[in-house]
RNA sequence: GGGUUGGUAGCUCAGUCGGUAGAGCAGCGGCCUUUUAAGCCGUUGGUCGCGGGUUCGAGUCCCGCCCAACCCA
């Protein structure tokens, strides 16, 4: 990052040459007649083709030099010849730089050793690269810099560019599906005056013209029911969420979220939309359901199988790793058990809280293969209804797959009355918490409506094989330097 | 917040017991008109994360701090 090394200076001096013998190194416009890999894949032996993209290696052999040349499509080599392109034009082209951008015409050919390459006939500079890339190797291995200047972690590692154009197709196809059942895409208020539609610290803004602060929001869920209120049957919106909570591999403040709203449909009909869509999107992108992930030397550490998708009752996970008496001791013995068991409980936490402490560290980190987890106690949700069979539990699942919970559901709330008492309840009688519009909104009437929620970049994680929320977001969060 | 590991050339990494700072790639110069991690010869490049301390002498030992990854909270 510094200024001033000699290998910036070199290529400065490269670039007041350039200047000096009248040519651009900064290139209003090229027009490519093709990328790089559909040069390649049409292939006519002599046909002229106009190509764009950035040097990535050169292979120089004194009167003839190779250069291969990289788009976001591939790479195609290009074989410049001294006595086709005149001397001046080959001292000019032979010192380009690693990383500098050229726009490339020629006439395709294949070599000696059977690549099919561009014989150059002319060129254009089109930017140059005053910093040299990272080693074509090894790539770029120190995280830091591959997460603070991702652009040079995807110049130097293919496979990172490849997990992110997947990520991109992920998305395309998830709002692919939902277009095609009827979903209406909308979008809704990042900055909020009450953070609502979820438990997690806020950040905090200042509008100045307004002369107050206003909250990012940590949900989407609040206002996509006000649209239901409004006659918008099926809405989604795919959205950052932003939580003012410590960053972890499986944590980033800022995060993206699907949520989707079904009027006349219920935490069973988001269950089917949550299994139809993560299994389309995994055979669209991925071409798969079986999904292996590996460690660092390539060795299969899991196997995600998504062909199969299990449903479990919320208290029979617990009494599984919590002893079947576990909902029969007393309060008292349930924290007692808890801690032997090793899950951490803080001396405020109440009942239901310990067996949700027991649920998040002994049980979620299990549930590798996709589990619906049900009948979830009601005082853990507040905007779900209850479970008409169990009126202690609520009409909610929790859909985990990789150890993570990717994608809780419900059938929301819509009794005005009860949905006032429940939030009230929640925010302890703190007044300015209560999202009193939203309570309004309810009053005028929302139809019985599955809801669910899910987590974009923990469905990367799962598809992609990706240990770390990092390596699926392009620009995670750091501390300034 | 705690623990572990790491930070050395543009990049990837060595650096022994405390004794003149190393390699490969990249760069620069030379040879080479079908190479592809091109090759061969020569060569430049260092605030050893930052700040203190111990020592005749510190990349190396000690203390503090910064940043990152992982684990824990």
């Amino acid at each position: 990052m510094d200024e001033g090394n000699s290998l910036m200076e070199q290529r400065k001096s490269k670039l007041a040459a350039l200047r000096g013998r009248g040519l651009d190194p900064f290139r209003n416009k090229f027009n490519p007649s093709e990328k790089c890999d559909e040069a390649r894949s049409n292939y006519v032996e002599g046909r002229e083709v106009a190509v764009a993209g950035r040097i990535t290696a050169h292979r120089d052999m004194g009167k003839s030099m190779f250069i291969d040349v990289r788009d976001q499509s591939g790479r195609i080599q290009v074989y410049a010849q001294k006595n086709v392109i005149g001397d001046d034009a080959f001292e000019t082209f032979s010192h380009l730089d690693l990383g500098d951008f050229v726009g490339i015409k020629g006439t395709m050919f294949v070599t000696r050793t059977g690549e099919i390459s561009i014989k150059l006939l002319s060129f254009v500079i089109l930017a140059k690269a005053l910093r040299p890339p990272p080693e074509k190797w090894h790539g770029l291995a120190d995280t830091e810099i591959r997460y603070r200047q991702r652009y040079l972690d995807l110049m130097a590692n293919p496979d990172v560019k490849s997990t992110f154009l997947k990520r991109s197709e992920i998305i395309r196809e998830i709002r692919a599906f939902l277009h095609a059942r009827g979903y209406v895409e909308v979008e809704t208020p990042m900055m909020q005056a009450i953070p609502g539609g979820a438990a997690a610290q806020p950040f905090v803004t200042h509008h100045n013209a307004l002369g107050c602060n206003f909250y990012l929001r940590i949900a989407l869920e609040l206002y996509l029911k006000r649209l239901l209120v409004g006659g918008m049957d099926r809405v989604f919106e795919i959205g950052r969420n932003f939580r003012n909570e410590g960053l972890s591999r499986r944590h980033n403040p800022e995060f993206t979220m699907l949520e989707a709203y079904q009027a006349y449909g219920d935490y069973e009909s988001m269950m089917e939309l949550v299994q139809s869509m993560v299994c389309q999107v995994a055979q669209k992108v991925l071409g798969t359901l079986v999904i292996d992930h590996k460690d660092a030397e390539g060795k299969v550490i899991r196997t995600i199988d998504l062909t199969s998708w299990r449903r479990a009752r919320y208290k029979d996970l617990v009494r599984e790793k919590a002893g079947a008496d576990w909902f029969d001791i007393t309060p008292e013995e349930r924290k007692t058990r808890a801690v032997s068991l090793g899950a951490e409980i803080a001396p405020v936490y109440e009942d239901f809280e310990v067996t949700g402490a027991i649920f998040e560290k002994l049980i979620e980190p299990t549930l590798l293969q996709p589990t619906f987890v049900t009948h979830l106690p009601k005082e853990l949700v507040p905007l779900a209804k209850l479970s008409p069979d169990d009126p202690s539990t609520v009409e909610v699942f929790e859909c985990c797959i990789n150890g993570q919970e990717i994608a809780p559901a419900y059938t929301e709330q819509n009794d005005p009355i009860e949905q006032r008492e429940r939030l009230q309840h929640q925010a302890g009688g703190e007044q300015q918490k209560l999202d009193e519009d939203f309570l309004i909104a309810l009053e005028h009437g929302m139809p019985p409506a599955g809801g669910m929620g899910l987590g974009i970049d923990r469905l990367c994680m799962m598809l992609l094989g990706q240990e770390s929320i990092r390596d699926v977001i392009l620009f995670p969060q750091l501390k300034p330097k």
